[in-house]
DNA sequence: CATGAATGAGACTTCATTCAT
DNA sequence: GATGAATGAAGTCTCATTCAT
């Protein structure tokens, strides 16, 4: 029977799980050893795979680096999406904001560091990429933009600076608050209230 | 004759140019291309010098980098040192700060944002080198201080916090404004104008 | 179809063979060259496979020679444990030793050799790793330990000395030998003839 | 003055003291480290001097170690040559020898394992230079036969052989006396015993 | 004679990728 | 589809030797 039915049941067999399971094997290499220290061998042994199954689902390294880095960042602004809403001040707004971004990275530690280097680490000659803070930097310029709309923003900036400024800066207390740890709600309600108060008409 | 000459002879009998030459080099590949695309070959031979030289003065290549990092750190430093003085207002000084910033990192294109991003490259295992833009925060944290106590600062942030997201917002300007070529005169004025309302009492 | 060809297309599948194909060839460049004129490329090379699948058996070339050591000494004991036994008199059973270690030197020349040096070659600091010399000297402390019962030895020395100046003198006189040519007839008398003096009651 | 006597000052300046320096150096590093792990650059500045200087005294590093070798040779033969004599019995002249390789090899230790081991380390491709070992068999021989002469020693044997035998003993038992520290006069007495009653007629 | 900076061949090792099974 | 043995280009670093001073 098997004789038979053998060829088909292999097709059948064939699990897309194991994208899966070299995604989240790969996520977890980057995120803790980096990239140059991550080899393709790691990340399918890791996923309990043959080390030529990795070269099934991407056709380098590289390119799988960029899936990850891709899946990171939607799969944060998914997260984003879900959490943020509109607060009644826009200290409230932020303080929000900050809370959900803070969420997400006690959750998934080291992903948004990650995803934030990808020029640091590869040639990214490939501009479209794009590395995920420099995105986020201009969602928050459109942010700024509506809070200036309803007048709940200063109109005295240009909202592109402003948008990577806000980012950069959270983004630096997130790194150094990890390393020194400092308490996540004081971080969150400092920065909320600078950066309201800056934004502030 | 050992009179006139002695001095004259013996400089140019040892060379520490080569040692200079090698910084040089050093310095313009790992800005250009990065850590893991320069080979000490290559920081040789940029250098006019044989593969071998390289480990005469540096034991391996991330000893080299790390010099190369602190020493553009020191320079950084001083010229900030050089540059910057209080102002009248916070703006004023902030302004002012920035300005040198950013003539810094016009002289020296990509050296800033290589020494920021050491971590990303490097297993930085020795705390104590600690990347340049956590030690800038600290700086940045005690100017608060500084303000704070001359009323020109509002004392109701956590200083340490609000050093790093000083930091950070300075430095996201820089590398996105790079990228986007934002005129450096509007980055300025902008940033400044963002900082000084958040901090001023 | 599996219920056939299943055992034999797994053996055939997986080749353990690289390995055996590079002790080979390790071994039979070690005694020709010496462990510091044998790259591991060359072994790789000899044994018809590339460069890095050296590596893929040993972690170092230093692991490949001491396995090569190891293997020898194994071989030989093996070797000598299926020749040599009891015969009716000292020299006797002298001389069908030394015929064995000789036929092994015959058939194997130079690698007794070689794994006699190990310490002269590698910072054995691995002391349990022992010379196969001075393993063998204990041996034969042993067997004039065993000697000494059955009367057929006198009991006047340190079995422990003995054992060592009996294998020096057969060693020296192997590598004196091969390089002077003496018939191995020759050498095997006068050796045994001159032991068993030295040893008899 | 300088300007003239210059020239003819620094030619008488010129020292053979540094071949001394240079050799004591070599002498006390090839027996430490050994061949491989010993950089002529080392020698040189062990000895004081420069790295050049090195080869104002031998070509490369191998004449080095040769000189070595040769020197610890003769000087070996030279203390020997002092110390030994005849003595009544053979185990007398036997034992005393021993004494007296071991006193060298007390005063200078590791010096006769690395004279005999030259083949091991390095490509001996020049016979005349024979380790000190075989060359010392031959001295051994040459005592045998007087021996048979003077009917001391049993004519029973082939003087080369047992020349080798007995040299081969006497290395090894100095060799693991040394590691396991067995007393000296043990070691001598055992030693003697047994080699004497192997020759005597 | 003395020096030590400079050299570059070459050693050891890694790793992204391929391919026969 | 899945595997992992095999590959060899390429990287890092060493060291015997030279040569300008």
């Amino acid at each position: 029977m098997d004789a038979f039915t053998g060829q088909s049941a292999r097709i059948s067999r064939r699990r897309p799980e194991s994208l899966e399971k070299i995604k989240k094997s790969a996520r977890r290499l980057f995120v803790e050893r980096g990239y140059h220290a991550t080899r393709p061998q790691d990340i399918a042994r890791e996923a309990g795979l043959g080390h030529g199954t990795f070269y099934l689902h991407y056709p380098d390294k590289r390119a799988c680096f960029l899936a990850f880095i891709e899946d990171a960042r939607a799969e944060f602004y998914d997260f984003m999406r879900t959490r943020v809403g509109c607060r009644e001040t826009v200290e409230d707004t932020i303080a929000s904001t900050l809370t959900a971004i803070y969420e997400y990275s006690d959750a998934n530690p080291g992903v948004l560091a990650a995803a934030m280097a990808v020029e640091a680490v590869i040639d990214a000659e490939d501009p479209q990429c794009g590395s995920l803070i420099e995105r986020w930097g201009r969602d928050w310029a459109q942010t700024i933009r509506d809070g200036v709309r309803e007048n709940k923003v200063a109109d005295v900036y240009d909202p592109d600076i402003l948008g990577q400024a806000i980012v950069g800066a959270i983004h630096q207390c997130g790194l150094a608050g990890d390393r020194a740890s400092y308490p996540r709600d004081r971080v969150i309600s400092n920065l909320a209230r600078f950066l309201a108060r800056g934004l502030k008409p």
